[in-house]
DNA sequence: GCCGTTTTGTTCTCCCGTTCACAAACTCCT
DNA sequence: AGGAGTTTGTGAACGGGAGAACAAAACGGC
């Protein structure tokens, strides 16, 4: 609607949008290094991805590049962050303030890279006095007063499993649409709420898995 | 090679294998529910897939399920767990033990869950004087005499980006064939070598590009 | 102003994964 | 014992993503 969206912004591929964060992050890598203009060669061995891939997940954007020189590095930047929404700072609450609790609201990464932590909830009263990142840890309770104050659309949640499907219950009643869950449980949701899950000892499965299979097969591993 | 291996166990698919662990997680809880026997539909909906690809990845294990009947849950949960390899603990090594490699170390899942924590390793000798999770903080230079005395092949590194790439060359130096990646950034490795990432701020990132389209599409997002 | 070189954007093909639909097989009831 | 009802296991169609290969376009040298 501003300028520039021919309307040409529908439907980028879901397999693209996951990397479209990892170009973003390369880009600001290469800036820092001093870097202005960048090939899709090199621009894909820094996000370790397939050139020929980078262009076409690049291509669904738009043509930001210029044939036979490459691509602006700060341009294309700015274009990446602008598609996935990053050039404003989402507001993002987190609930569940234990051991990793703790390590989300001090991340810096969050606030860096378009996030702003407005409110740690946790539903045990004897931590509401501390204070972490340099936030109050609030009552579970207050959530909605908080969704509604700053307009949170994005929920964290990093609670024990038992908890994490109340907690998802009440942060979609609340408006939330968005929910990031660590806790080891699948929730379900409403159409229209989006969740994405982070299993740390699934992860850790899926590698004792592939390792199982290199200790039984000797030397057979020779993939192209 | 015991009884019930026809050599068929070859080539899982991959989507397959990162699924295995949610049902896993899914008949666990069903056993802890006192449930003996559920139908693919009943297992599917707890683990948040659909019934036809449950059946389908179940059947590259092998024929657990009974027609007519369902399946099994202890005996089913068994055979995964022996698929995936996590009948008995992996030893596992944390190197870098800030705010996240602290979570980690506390993380109750893993031991739960066929892993066990042998190692907690450091660069900074300030943190060698902790003790957490009742595991001393090591020095990094410890890392091979650690992995040759436990004989760990899985290693997760938490560190500051910077720091991520030395780290995944050291453990790769020191045997280690499997890496979880909690660090923002690209590792290069040999072939030989499973890398798995975890990035949080990449998936927030992924949310926050779905939450700008439902924000600028009012009431378009009726899917089926 | 033209040609060779470089690099993007895109088309085409192949492969993996998902889903549907149904036959095979087992249980239960009569 | 036989038939009705269930539920698994799988063959086949379908859709999407990955990678190769090439045409289009911009730059630089002469």
């Amino acid at each position: 609607m501003t300028a520039r969206t021919p309307d040409s912004a529908r439907d980028i591929p879901e397999a693209t949008v996951a990397r479209l964060p990892v170009y973003l992050r390369a880009l600001t890598s290469l800036a820092e290094d001093g870097t202005t203009t960048c090939s899709s060669e090199e621009l894909a061995a820094s996000a370790g991805v397939n050139s020929a891939k980078l262009r076409k997940d690049l291509s669904y954007l738009g043509s930001y590049g210029t044939r036979g020189v490459g691509y602006d590095v700060e341009y294309l930047r700015y274009q990446i962050a602008r598609e996935i929404g990053v050039t404003q700072d989402w507001p993002v609450v987190i609930v569940g303030i234990g051991n990793l609790g703790h390590a989300l609201a001090n991340y810096s990464g969050f606030r860096s890279r378009g996030f702003r932590v407005v409110a740690l909830l946790d539903a045990d009263p004897r931590r509401h006095e501390e204070v972490v990142a340099g936030l109050d840890v609030r009552s579970f309770d207050d959530l909605e007063s908080i969704v509604a104050e700053h307009d949170v659309s994005i929920g964290v949640i990093a609670t024990p499993a038992v908890a994490a499907q109340d907690v998802a219950d009440r942060m979609v009643a609340t408006g939330i649409t968005s929910i990031l869950n660590f806790a080891p449980t699948v929730l379900s949701v409403p159409d229209g709420v989006d969740v994405r899950k982070v299993d740390l000892s699934i992860e850790l499965q899926i590698l004792a898995y592939h390792e199982q299979r290199k200790s039984g097969l000797p030397t057979a591993e020779v993939l192209s």
